[in-house]
DNA sequence: ATGCGGGCGGCCA
DNA sequence: GTGGCCGCCCGCA
């Protein structure tokens, strides 16, 4: 998603939102919420929660993960939230991959476990991408 | 404050 | 289909 060329810009007005109401990097709780049981959640509970839902064998992008948390723009965020997961973390982050369905390029290592991980759920791949037909549509 | 780099994502060659 | 450009937002020096 994202917002480049501005046309239909969520990103200005957004962000503008977020400004008026305060400054909360990352531990607050944040108002536009998309889904009720979700305000009060901080922006990395939120996004926690999504990554979460991902079935096994599917696939979302970062974008993705974002939208349906309620922050649209937020998909490098997303990125570095998940980064931040600790080691031995139960989150299914190796279902999160960028909008091309493919494997998000970092350390080689990770990329790696993350492919495993996928395969040994069954989701097939055409080189680094992930196959369509395992994208997940909530 | 402010500059810069990230697990990003559209748009347009 | 692919690659560059550039905008979005957050942390951190």
């Amino acid at each position: 998603m994202g917002m480049a060329k501005n046309s239909n810009n969520q990103g200005i007005k957004k962000r503008s939102d977020r400004r008026s109401y305060k400054t909360e990097g990352d531990g607050g709780a944040i108002q536009d919420a998309p889904g009720e049981e979700d305000v009060g959640l901080s922006k990395t509970e939120r996004i926690w929660q999504v990554v979460a839902s991902i079935p096994k064998g599917y696939v979302a992008s970062y974008g993705q993960i974002a939208k349906i948390a309620g922050l649209p723009g937020y998909a490098r965020f997303v990125g570095t939230t998940l980064g931040k997961l600790p080691r031995d973390t139960r989150l299914p982050w190796h279902r999160v991959v960028n909008a091309a369905l493919a494997i998000a390029p970092r350390g080689s290592g990770r990329m790696l476990e993350q492919k495993r991980r996928l395969r040994d759920e069954d989701v097939s791949f055409k080189g680094n991408r992930v196959r369509p037909e395992h994208h997940w549509q909530p």
